[in-house]
DNA sequence: ATCGTTCATCGTAAATATACGATGAATATT
DNA sequence: AATATTCATCGTATATTTACGATGAACGAT
């Protein structure tokens, strides 16, 4: 947000960043547990389960898509939302790579 | 940021988007990269290291200050900045169980 | 006491995020 | 063709984020 100088960082340090940009706000953290748990995956199914309005739910589907932890196959009017495992396996990689590189060494 | 329903969700859900908020961007992934791996902690250092400027430095530290992930002890007229590794590692630890959780069922 | 160093905070500008109602596009059904 | 369903997008209001220069507070040194 706003006037980022990311180009004045590294790619790894912007995709996990961006991965994690993707998981900041409690909504998606929902989302992502229910595509996960329930056996669900329209739009409106998870709307149901969530607090917020139908557009703000898009929104939040919009922003897990655009990160590739989720996808969207479309079902004639419906859309079924899935997730993307081999994105979502990356970035628990990446970010534990993060992690261990700050923890280990010292 | 904006009108957010955090009491809608679960404890857990937001502490997660929480720490995955300070994570979300690369200058702040940067300097605990910095923290962790190269031997400085004053504030002046670690805007030596950065392509921001000192007040902005300082807003990233700020934050990550914010959510435990490092300490600031005063030494004089300096602040020395450290990790603090047991949030680290909590928070470590609870992004693990959530990608798990998202990871293994199905 | 004055000065220099170090860092936080203030003030500000511009971009992005969050939320919702309303509308539109696409498809299945009648 | 008309209707209903499903979801995305538009428009909008408000809050937050990012960035920087300027200033202020705190401390050590002279």
């Amino acid at each position: 947000m706003a006037i980022s100088k990311s180009e004045e960082f590294t790619k790894i340090e912007n995709k996990i960043s961006d991965w994690a940009k993707a998981l900041s706000h409690p909504a998606r953290i929902k989302i992502l547990k229910i595509l996960a748990q329930k056996n669900v995956c329209m739009c409106g199914d998870i709307v149901d389960l969530m607090p917020l309005a139908q557009a703000t739910v898009s929104q939040h589907l919009k922003e897990l898509k655009r990160v590739g932890f989720i996808k969207g196959e479309i079902e004639g009017p419906k859309i079924c939302y899935c997730l993307d495992y081999s994105t979502v396996t990356e970035a628990q990689k990446k970010l534990n790579e993060l992690f261990d590189g700050i923890i280990i060494i010292k």
